[in-house]
DNA sequence: CCATCTGTTGACTG
DNA sequence: TCAGTCAACAGATG
């Protein structure tokens, strides 16, 4: 699923159904998904209760009793479901934590990507990620001087660069060519060739986009099931993700798609020229 | 069948 | 320090 408003409708469809739960035991079923060995991990969560759910960036931060954290990065395709105890096991239900009340949260995880670690609260910053992770990327957190600095030092080009969680915290793929578009920013320009008004515009986009899609319960690509809460409808506001051939919404002219850093692009040509002395 | 795609990120290379 | 490549893994698509 993730990108942070993704993970921000999971977060709140967690703490819906589970928020309060005690967990009875726990099973996990492939390994590499948790940081302990198995049985350290399943024995460490007996008996504890799901405080609270939070979020930073595209990491959730499952809160439990006794200073015990989840930190659970959904990666690609990481899903969290509530079964009743004993209903049939997807092929990729991964983790199955069991409560007492006769329900069953359970992840899931077609590529297996995702990752689970659990550490004691207070030191979850110690996971790899969230120790060099950036702000939040609101308006609070989000600060336009922070933003002037760190463009200022980088000679990178700025679809990677948004994709860096160092830099910005939760931008993935699909955000990152959408508030390029409603910049009018190349992919590809370097980050400390940007004007003061384009970071000024950049800043903006980022924060009322990733808003936005928050309130519409976040992107549903492909026809993967969502994992939960409600389904996402943002995907009806892309303008550029996914869309090349078809015409700019804000020109007619062709969207283009093409590959900048391992990971498919999409862009306006027109509305988003290449600025500066490099050309190509 | 084969190549290539995919909402992520960390490790490795030169 | 940085850009490029690959790897974890499974399934969909052409």
């Amino acid at each position: 699923m993730p990108e942070l408003p993704e993970v921000e409708t999971v977060r709140r469809g967690l703490t819906k159904l589970v928020e309060g739960s005690t967990i009875k035991s726990v099973d996990v079923l492939y390994p590499k998904m948790v940081n302990l060995p198995p049985k350290d991990f399943e024995n460490a969560l007996k008996g504890k209760k799901i405080d609270r759910i939070d979020r930073r960036g595209k990491y959730l931060l499952i809160r439990l009793s006794d200073h015990l954290t989840i930190v659970s990065h959904l990666r690609m395709e990481g899903k969290y479901d509530v079964e009743l105890d004993g209903a049939p096991l997807d092929k990729h239900t991964h983790v199955v934590f069991h409560l007492t009340d006769g329900r069953e949260l359970r992840y899931n995880d077609t590529r297996k990507f995702g990752r689970m670690n659990l550490v004691d609260t207070g030191t979850e910053m110690s996971v790899a990620g969230l120790k060099t992770i950036g702000p939040e990327p609101t308006e609070q957190a989000l600060t336009l001087d922070y933003m002037t600095a760190i463009f200022k030092k980088s000679r990178k080009v700025i679809k990677p660069f948004l994709l860096d969680q160092s830099n910005i915290a939760g931008l993935g793929n699909i955000y990152a060519d959408e508030v390029l578009w409603l910049s009018k920013i190349n992919p590809k320009q370097p980050v400390n060739s940007l004007k003061p008004a384009q970071i000024k515009r950049l800043r903006k986009n980022i924060i009322t986009e990733i808003q936005m899609a928050i309130d519409g319960h976040g992107t549903t690509v492909h026809s993967y099931s969502t994992a939960y809460g409600e389904a996402g409808n943002f995907q009806n506001h892309l303008n550029v993700y996914g869309k090349q051939g078809e015409p700019c919404p804000r020109c007619g002219t062709k969207i283009v798609k093409i590959k900048l850093a391992q990971r498919g692009t999409h862009y306006c040509p027109k509305c988003q020229p290449l600025r500066g002395e490099k050309h190509e």
